[in-house]
DNA sequence: GTTGAAAGTCTTTGCCT
DNA sequence: AGGCAAAGACTTTCAAC
Protein backbone atom coordinates (compact mmCIF):
# COMPACT_ATOMS: atom_id res chain seq x y z
CA UNK A 1 0.00 0.00 0.00
CA UNK A 2 2.94 2.19 0.35
CA UNK A 3 4.08 4.71 2.65
CA UNK A 4 2.08 7.73 3.62
CA UNK A 5 4.38 10.50 4.69
CA UNK A 6 3.72 13.58 6.87
CA UNK A 7 3.41 15.54 3.73
CA UNK A 8 0.60 13.07 2.29
CA UNK A 9 -0.66 13.84 6.25
CA UNK A 10 -0.38 17.14 6.25
CA UNK A 11 -2.64 17.09 2.70
CA UNK A 12 -5.23 15.24 4.17
CA UNK A 13 -5.84 16.77 7.13
CA UNK A 14 -6.58 20.15 4.91
CA UNK A 15 -8.49 18.86 2.43
CA UNK A 16 -10.57 15.95 4.45
CA UNK A 17 -12.91 18.68 5.30
CA UNK A 18 -12.79 20.64 2.41
CA UNK A 19 -12.66 19.17 -1.19
CA UNK A 20 -13.49 22.20 -2.75
CA UNK A 21 -10.41 24.29 -1.49
CA UNK A 22 -7.65 24.99 -4.00
CA UNK A 23 -4.79 23.44 -4.46
CA UNK A 24 -2.86 26.59 -4.48
CA UNK A 25 -3.64 27.33 -1.23
CA UNK A 26 -2.83 23.90 0.06
CA UNK A 27 0.55 23.92 -1.50
CA UNK A 28 1.04 27.13 0.40
CA UNK A 29 -0.31 25.58 3.32
CA UNK A 30 2.18 22.84 3.05
CA UNK A 31 5.04 25.08 1.85
CA UNK A 32 5.34 23.43 -1.40
CA UNK A 33 4.35 23.61 -5.15
CA UNK A 34 0.90 22.87 -6.62
CA UNK A 35 2.02 19.80 -8.84
CA UNK A 36 3.61 18.48 -5.40
CA UNK A 37 -0.57 18.42 -4.15
CA UNK A 38 -1.52 17.71 -7.01
CA UNK A 39 1.07 14.40 -7.45
CA UNK A 40 0.35 13.23 -4.22
CA UNK A 41 -3.30 13.42 -4.28
CA UNK A 42 -3.59 11.60 -7.83
CA UNK A 43 -1.13 9.03 -5.79
CA UNK A 44 -3.15 8.86 -3.09
CA UNK A 45 -6.04 8.00 -4.88
CA UNK A 46 -4.72 5.46 -7.20
CA UNK A 47 -3.19 3.47 -3.94
CA UNK A 48 -7.15 3.87 -2.21
CA UNK A 49 -5.92 6.09 0.48
CA UNK A 50 -8.06 8.42 -0.34
CA UNK A 51 -11.37 6.50 -1.59
CA UNK A 52 -13.82 9.39 -2.22
CA UNK A 53 -15.03 12.63 -2.18
CA UNK A 54 -18.51 14.74 -1.64
CA UNK A 55 -20.55 17.28 0.02
CA UNK A 56 -22.34 16.39 3.49
CA UNK A 57 -26.16 17.28 3.52
CA UNK A 58 -28.37 18.13 6.00
CA UNK A 59 -30.74 15.82 6.47
CA UNK A 60 -33.62 18.12 8.13
CA UNK A 61 -33.39 20.15 4.75
CA UNK A 62 -34.19 17.05 2.98
CA UNK A 63 -37.42 16.73 5.16
CA UNK A 64 -35.42 13.70 7.74
CA UNK A 65 -36.17 14.46 11.01
CA UNK A 66 -34.50 11.65 12.59
CA UNK A 67 -31.64 9.40 12.51
CA UNK A 68 -32.09 6.01 14.11
CA UNK A 69 -29.68 2.99 14.94
CA UNK A 70 -31.38 -0.22 15.00
CA UNK A 71 -29.35 -3.02 17.20
CA UNK A 72 -30.56 -6.43 14.48
CA UNK A 73 -30.34 -9.87 15.92
CA UNK A 74 -30.08 -12.78 13.52
CA UNK A 75 -31.35 -16.27 13.75
CA UNK A 76 -27.67 -17.12 13.03
CA UNK A 77 -24.67 -15.19 12.52
CA UNK A 78 -24.30 -16.94 9.03
CA UNK A 79 -27.00 -15.29 7.47
CA UNK A 80 -25.31 -12.37 7.30
CA UNK A 81 -24.39 -12.42 4.06
CA UNK A 82 -28.02 -13.33 2.70
CA UNK A 83 -28.97 -10.38 5.06
CA UNK A 84 -27.09 -7.56 3.42
CA UNK A 85 -28.92 -7.47 0.09
CA UNK A 86 -32.36 -7.33 1.59
CA UNK A 87 -31.13 -4.32 3.88
CA UNK A 88 -29.40 -2.57 1.23
CA UNK A 89 -32.78 -1.99 -0.85
CA UNK A 90 -34.27 0.10 1.90
CA UNK A 91 -32.80 3.19 0.94
CA UNK A 92 -33.31 5.09 4.11
CA UNK A 93 -30.73 2.66 5.26
CA UNK A 94 -27.35 4.26 5.14
CA UNK A 95 -24.61 2.36 6.85
CA UNK A 96 -24.82 -1.49 7.64
CA UNK A 97 -21.77 -3.36 9.92
CA UNK A 98 -21.72 -7.07 10.84
CA UNK A 99 -20.87 -7.05 14.58
CA UNK A 100 -19.55 -8.57 17.90
CA UNK A 101 -21.46 -7.90 21.39
CA UNK A 102 -25.69 -7.97 21.64
CA UNK A 103 -26.68 -7.92 18.16
CA UNK A 104 -25.37 -9.67 15.32
CA UNK A 105 -25.74 -6.23 13.02
CA UNK A 106 -26.10 -2.32 13.62
CA UNK A 107 -27.37 -0.43 11.17
CA UNK A 108 -27.89 3.53 11.02
CA UNK A 109 -31.70 4.84 8.91
CA UNK A 110 -32.65 7.97 8.62
CA UNK A 111 -36.93 8.46 8.62
CA UNK A 112 -38.69 11.66 7.60
CA UNK A 113 -40.70 11.19 11.24
CA UNK A 114 -42.20 8.37 13.44
CA UNK A 115 -44.89 6.85 11.19
CA UNK A 116 -41.83 6.77 8.68
CA UNK A 117 -39.80 5.16 11.00
CA UNK A 118 -42.27 2.64 12.16
CA UNK A 119 -42.79 1.61 8.95
CA UNK A 120 -39.72 0.78 7.91
CA UNK A 121 -39.21 -0.79 11.48
CA UNK A 122 -42.38 -3.05 11.26
CA UNK A 123 -43.76 -3.96 7.73
CA UNK A 124 -39.72 -3.53 6.10
CA UNK A 125 -37.50 -4.45 8.43
CA UNK A 126 -39.03 -7.77 10.55
CA UNK A 127 -40.16 -8.68 6.97
CA UNK A 128 -36.35 -10.08 6.26
CA UNK A 129 -36.03 -13.60 6.97
CA UNK A 130 -33.55 -14.49 9.25
CA UNK A 131 -33.82 -11.28 11.28
CA UNK A 132 -35.26 -12.54 14.77
CA UNK A 133 -35.35 -8.97 16.71
CA UNK A 134 -34.29 -5.25 16.61
CA UNK A 135 -34.00 -2.82 19.05
CA UNK A 136 -34.15 0.69 18.05
CA UNK A 137 -31.37 3.49 19.02
CA UNK A 138 -33.47 6.99 18.07
CA UNK A 139 -30.72 9.74 18.00
CA UNK A 140 -32.25 12.61 19.99
CA UNK A 141 -28.80 14.57 19.52
CA UNK A 142 -25.90 14.47 17.41
CA UNK A 143 -23.16 15.89 19.85
CA UNK A 144 -20.84 15.80 17.25
CA UNK A 145 -19.40 14.15 14.09
CA UNK A 146 -15.87 14.55 12.67
CA UNK A 147 -12.95 12.90 10.83
CA UNK A 148 -10.72 10.70 11.86
CA UNK A 149 -7.33 12.03 13.12
CA UNK A 150 -4.50 12.07 11.66
CA UNK A 151 -1.69 11.47 13.76
CA UNK A 152 1.90 12.84 12.06
CA UNK A 153 4.96 10.00 12.08
CA UNK A 154 8.56 9.91 12.87
CA UNK A 155 10.10 10.00 9.95
CA UNK A 156 12.91 8.49 11.11
CA UNK A 157 12.10 5.20 11.91
CA UNK A 158 9.88 2.64 9.97
CA UNK B 1 -34.78 27.47 5.03
CA UNK B 2 -36.57 27.81 1.40
CA UNK B 3 -37.68 25.34 -0.54
CA UNK B 4 -35.37 22.90 -2.69
CA UNK B 5 -36.66 21.99 -6.10
CA UNK B 6 -36.24 19.43 -7.92
CA UNK B 7 -33.53 20.60 -10.04
CA UNK B 8 -31.79 21.51 -6.88
CA UNK B 9 -32.14 17.91 -5.80
CA UNK B 10 -30.79 16.67 -8.90
CA UNK B 11 -27.98 18.55 -7.99
CA UNK B 12 -27.30 17.28 -4.71
CA UNK B 13 -27.55 13.47 -5.86
CA UNK B 14 -24.44 14.50 -7.91
CA UNK B 15 -22.41 16.42 -6.27
CA UNK B 16 -22.85 14.53 -3.20
CA UNK B 17 -20.85 11.29 -4.28
CA UNK B 18 -17.93 13.31 -6.15
CA UNK B 19 -17.47 17.09 -4.83
CA UNK B 20 -14.45 17.89 -7.54
CA UNK B 21 -16.50 16.79 -10.47
CA UNK B 22 -16.74 20.01 -12.51
CA UNK B 23 -20.14 22.22 -12.59
CA UNK B 24 -19.85 22.04 -16.60
CA UNK B 25 -20.04 18.35 -16.04
CA UNK B 26 -22.84 18.39 -13.24
CA UNK B 27 -24.58 21.68 -15.73
CA UNK B 28 -24.42 19.43 -18.87
CA UNK B 29 -26.18 16.21 -16.19
CA UNK B 30 -29.03 18.72 -15.30
CA UNK B 31 -29.86 20.50 -18.87
CA UNK B 32 -29.16 23.40 -17.87
CA UNK B 33 -25.97 26.38 -17.86
CA UNK B 34 -22.82 26.43 -15.21
CA UNK B 35 -24.00 29.24 -14.21
CA UNK B 36 -27.17 27.70 -12.62
CA UNK B 37 -25.40 25.41 -10.76
CA UNK B 38 -22.68 27.98 -9.49
CA UNK B 39 -25.47 29.64 -8.05
CA UNK B 40 -27.74 27.11 -6.51
CA UNK B 41 -25.03 25.63 -4.67
CA UNK B 42 -23.87 28.83 -3.26
CA UNK B 43 -27.51 29.55 -1.91
CA UNK B 44 -27.70 26.06 -0.64
CA UNK B 45 -24.89 26.89 1.14
CA UNK B 46 -26.29 29.43 2.65
CA UNK B 47 -29.36 28.17 3.70
CA UNK B 48 -27.69 25.40 5.71
CA UNK B 49 -28.57 22.81 2.77
CA UNK B 50 -25.20 22.15 2.56
CA UNK B 51 -23.22 21.54 5.30
CA UNK B 52 -19.79 20.88 3.96
CA UNK B 53 -17.57 18.76 1.73
CA UNK B 54 -14.58 16.62 2.35
CA UNK B 55 -12.59 13.47 0.95
CA UNK B 56 -13.19 9.78 2.48
CA UNK B 57 -10.16 8.65 3.83
CA UNK B 58 -9.83 4.82 3.94
CA UNK B 59 -8.90 4.27 8.14
CA UNK B 60 -6.94 1.27 6.95
CA UNK B 61 -4.46 3.37 5.23
CA UNK B 62 -3.41 5.35 8.60
CA UNK B 63 -3.07 2.74 10.39
CA UNK B 64 -6.72 1.91 12.16
CA UNK B 65 -7.78 -1.68 11.93
CA UNK B 66 -10.96 -1.43 13.79
CA UNK B 67 -14.31 0.50 14.16
CA UNK B 68 -16.18 0.67 17.18
CA UNK B 69 -19.20 1.51 17.98
CA UNK B 70 -19.80 1.65 21.93
CA UNK B 71 -23.28 1.81 23.85
CA UNK B 72 -22.52 4.36 27.36
CA UNK B 73 -24.53 4.24 30.10
CA UNK B 74 -24.70 6.97 32.14
CA UNK B 75 -26.16 7.69 35.69
CA UNK B 76 -28.69 10.17 35.10
CA UNK B 77 -29.40 11.45 31.49
CA UNK B 78 -28.77 14.76 32.59
CA UNK B 79 -25.07 14.42 33.16
CA UNK B 80 -24.86 14.01 28.90
CA UNK B 81 -24.05 17.56 28.84
CA UNK B 82 -21.39 17.68 31.18
CA UNK B 83 -20.09 14.16 29.20
CA UNK B 84 -19.73 15.22 25.96
CA UNK B 85 -16.91 17.91 26.14
CA UNK B 86 -15.09 14.98 27.98
CA UNK B 87 -15.59 12.55 25.18
CA UNK B 88 -14.85 15.13 22.72
CA UNK B 89 -11.16 15.28 23.92
CA UNK B 90 -10.35 11.32 22.82
CA UNK B 91 -9.16 11.92 18.97
CA UNK B 92 -10.58 8.73 18.26
CA UNK B 93 -14.22 9.32 18.90
CA UNK B 94 -15.54 10.46 15.45
CA UNK B 95 -19.41 10.78 15.96
CA UNK B 96 -21.26 10.99 19.64
CA UNK B 97 -25.37 10.72 19.68
CA UNK B 98 -27.81 10.77 22.68
CA UNK B 99 -30.57 8.21 21.87
CA UNK B 100 -33.51 6.95 23.71
CA UNK B 101 -33.17 2.96 24.14
CA UNK B 102 -31.13 0.38 26.12
CA UNK B 103 -27.88 2.88 26.62
CA UNK B 104 -27.98 6.94 27.11
CA UNK B 105 -25.64 7.15 24.50
CA UNK B 106 -24.30 5.76 21.42
CA UNK B 107 -20.66 6.72 20.13
CA UNK B 108 -18.07 5.73 17.10
CA UNK B 109 -14.54 5.63 17.26
CA UNK B 110 -11.15 4.28 15.34
CA UNK B 111 -8.75 2.33 17.21
CA UNK B 112 -5.23 0.69 15.83
CA UNK B 113 -5.54 -2.35 17.35
CA UNK B 114 -6.86 -4.50 20.17
CA UNK B 115 -4.44 -2.84 22.56
CA UNK B 116 -5.78 0.56 21.33
CA UNK B 117 -9.13 -0.27 22.05
CA UNK B 118 -8.66 -1.52 25.02
CA UNK B 119 -6.79 1.39 26.31
CA UNK B 120 -9.64 3.95 25.08
CA UNK B 121 -12.10 1.59 26.56
CA UNK B 122 -10.87 1.49 30.26
CA UNK B 123 -8.43 3.40 30.88
CA UNK B 124 -10.03 6.78 28.97
CA UNK B 125 -13.66 6.14 28.83
CA UNK B 126 -14.65 4.22 31.87
CA UNK B 127 -12.43 7.49 34.21
CA UNK B 128 -15.16 10.27 32.56
CA UNK B 129 -17.40 10.57 35.94
CA UNK B 130 -21.34 9.88 35.19
CA UNK B 131 -20.30 6.90 32.81
CA UNK B 132 -21.69 3.59 34.62
CA UNK B 133 -21.17 1.08 32.02
CA UNK B 134 -20.32 0.52 28.13
CA UNK B 135 -21.13 -1.98 26.13
CA UNK B 136 -18.53 -2.91 23.07
CA UNK B 137 -20.26 -3.27 19.10
CA UNK B 138 -16.97 -3.96 17.27
CA UNK B 139 -17.32 -3.81 13.82
CA UNK B 140 -16.03 -6.77 12.15
CA UNK B 141 -17.49 -5.56 8.94
CA UNK B 142 -18.96 -2.91 6.85
CA UNK B 143 -21.07 -3.96 4.45
CA UNK B 144 -22.48 -0.62 2.77
CA UNK B 145 -21.85 2.92 3.62
CA UNK B 146 -23.77 5.75 1.13
CA UNK B 147 -25.26 8.66 0.99
CA UNK B 148 -28.99 9.63 2.64
CA UNK B 149 -31.55 9.54 -0.12
CA UNK B 150 -32.59 12.19 -2.57
CA UNK B 151 -36.15 11.99 -3.74
CA UNK B 152 -37.34 13.69 -6.23
CA UNK B 153 -41.02 15.58 -5.11
CA UNK B 154 -44.14 16.78 -6.73
CA UNK B 155 -43.67 20.28 -7.56
CA UNK B 156 -47.24 21.37 -8.37
CA UNK B 157 -48.16 20.10 -4.40
CA UNK B 158 -46.28 22.00 -1.37
C1' DG C 1 -31.79 31.17 -15.96
C1' DT C 2 -28.78 32.59 -19.56
C1' DT C 3 -24.89 34.46 -22.02
C1' DG C 4 -20.25 36.25 -22.69
C1' DA C 5 -15.91 37.97 -21.21
C1' DA C 6 -12.35 38.59 -17.62
C1' DA C 7 -9.89 36.64 -13.73
C1' DG C 8 -8.27 32.92 -11.67
C1' DT C 9 -7.23 27.85 -11.15
C1' DC C 10 -5.95 23.21 -12.66
C1' DT C 11 -3.23 19.94 -15.15
C1' DT C 12 0.29 18.51 -18.04
C1' DT C 13 4.89 18.40 -19.82
C1' DG C 14 9.62 18.69 -19.46
C1' DC C 15 13.44 20.10 -16.47
C1' DC C 16 16.05 20.26 -12.27
C1' DT C 17 17.72 18.57 -7.75
C1' DA D 1 12.18 9.64 -7.16
C1' DG D 2 10.39 13.50 -6.23
C1' DG D 3 9.70 18.42 -6.44
C1' DC D 4 9.43 22.60 -9.53
C1' DA D 5 8.01 26.02 -13.34
C1' DA D 6 5.36 27.52 -17.18
C1' DA D 7 1.90 27.15 -20.63
C1' DG D 8 -2.56 26.01 -22.41
C1' DA D 9 -7.06 24.33 -21.11
C1' DC D 10 -10.53 24.72 -18.24
C1' DT D 11 -13.57 26.94 -14.32
C1' DT D 12 -15.48 30.34 -11.81
C1' DT D 13 -17.23 34.81 -11.41
C1' DC D 14 -19.64 38.94 -12.55
C1' DA D 15 -21.92 41.75 -15.49
C1' DA D 16 -26.16 42.72 -18.35
C1' DC D 17 -30.13 40.59 -20.46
Amino acid sequence: MGRIDNLDRHILRIICGNARMSFKDVAEQCGVSRAAIHQRVQRMQEQGVITGSGYTINPKSLGYTTCTYVGVKLERGSLYKEVVPQLSKIPELVECHYTTGTYSMLIKLYARDNDHLMQILNSTLQEIPGIIATETLISLDLAFMRNIPIPMIDEDKE
